[in-house]
DNA sequence: AGAGCGTTTCGGTGTTCACCGAAACATTCG
DNA sequence: CGAATGTTTCGGTGAACACCGAAACGCTCT
């Protein structure tokens, strides 16, 4: 950081001579209002949501929702496009995507409850959803659990799609070795606030959950992040990875540690 | 500690029916203020400051920080620990400090300026330094490098230590199987600011980070971040990874694409 | 004990900012 | 065109909150 010049010994306060944590202050901001913050949380779903759709979630009237919407895009958080009279926002990437989950993974109830039995929609989400552009939920940390399992992927150094991995990928039809070679990490940990566990995110990641619903495997519930898995998707699951029903509802299955 | 007290559930919303992306806000409020930013990324050295520092670094009335560190402490962000007269605090632990790197990380100035106009101890900085608890600046790239090039560590699914890398580290006297299998990520990658690079973070990064100062490989310069390599860290560093003196001054290194 | 220093509490000030309702725009549909 | 719908602009209000100085508190050293 190059914010501190020679401080030790003159206070050379007064007055903020440069912008040096300025940056972070404001960027952490955007996400420092609950309102803000929820928008943020939908927007996890990796779709474009309208300007009016945020606001009645948040609870709030059209007009603020129009001026947090201003703040989140003019910070670059957010990313937005008009399509006649609605204003469409998303995430603006992956990075931004990242950093809200992180920050939520950390603000995550630290007393958290084991047992969550919520509401039939809370129980869908905890079964399979999408967060951002991977799987998470029960599915997403099964699926993990099962590339581990079958040293597809290796955890216990970092989060590595192994040799196996790349060819197992490679079958579904799925070329990872071919990647854009950008900034956004292959395969990264992504731990959720539902699952205390961390599943696959990253290119890996979004590519299976892309895979994941383009082969059918499961598909939307409702207009939320909810999934729902297909008989052809647990046919797959099981014959691919050995993944039973038992699995993904999390019926004998409680602390593997 | 004593902090069972008031995070449970405050269970008063004030007017929002539940709590969703409030505890989000509430962190990210820590964070957004420029004031408890600079603390922060001051902290970012992995050592406990007193109160009376942070104000002088900041610019602020000491009663200006003193009300400060109430939010952050209270907020789960830093520890505090009286001695004396003295108030130090310090980052809560590496997941905080993996929170404040990431938020900085993206915060950094987009419009990023390429030249780095420094006085001499902003070179200091750059050249070597600690970064919460592993090494940073030019020498945490060259040494994570060098890492890479000799299949001890491996960045292309991730950032993993190979086993010939956990056979190098066992040679340091650093033994990374036997690591306490905690939340913490064995290796991870963090990015700089002043450097663009990653290098490696994690246990693995701390490990080597303390080794480097056990050993004198390199030690503190002033009261700051900044370090300075010794000769036997020289020594160390070329016969064991082949890093030059011109690989750490930065001389004919340029961009290896 | 008393001087010195770091820290905290208290009262007060000024600014920022989230929020709303109403009216103005803009787009789509009948 | 005129009605319905989604969004934005425009005041205005109220509540946080960052900041300071002064005084009080607590520890250390002479």
């Amino acid at each position: 950081m190059m914010d501190a010049m020679d401080l030790p010994a003159p206070a050379r306060p007064t007055r903020r001579p440069e912008h040096a944590g300025s940056r972070l202050a404001q960027l952490a901001g955007l996400l420092a209002d609950e309102t803000r913050a929820r928008f943020c949380l939908a927007l996890l779903d990796g779709r474009a949501w309208t300007a009016g759709e945020l606001a009645r979630l948040a609870g709030v009237a059209p007009a603020t929702a129009s001026g947090h919407l201003d703040k989140l895009v003019g910070g670059g958080l957010l990313t937005e496009e008009r399509q006649g009279r609605h204003r469409y926002v998303r995430l603006a990437d992956s990075a931004s995507a990242q950093l809200v989950e992180e920050l939520a993974a950390h603000a995550g109830p630290p007393p958290a409850p084991r047992s969550l039995r919520g509401s039939s929609a809370n129980t869908a989400m905890a079964r399979a959803r999408t967060c951002y552009d991977h799987l998470a939920g029960r599915l997403g940390v099964v699926i993990t659990d099962a590339l581990l399992e079958r040293g597809l992927l290796q955890q216990d150094t970092g989060f590595a799609v192994t040799e196996d991995g790349l060819r197992w990928f490679d079958a579904l039809g799925v070329d990872l070795t071919a990647r854009p070679r950008g900034r956004r990490p292959p395969a990264r940990a992504c731990l959720d606030w539902t699952e205390r566990r961390p599943h696959l995110a990253g290119v890996a990641g979004a590519a299976l959950c892309r895979h994941a619903l383009d082969a059918g495997w499961c598909e939307r519930i409702g207009s939320r992040r909810a999934l729902r898995v297909t008989d052809t998707g647990r046919r797959a699951l099981l014959d691919l990875l050995g993944i039973t029903d038992a699995d993904l509802t999390g019926e004998s299955v409680e602390a593997p540690a």
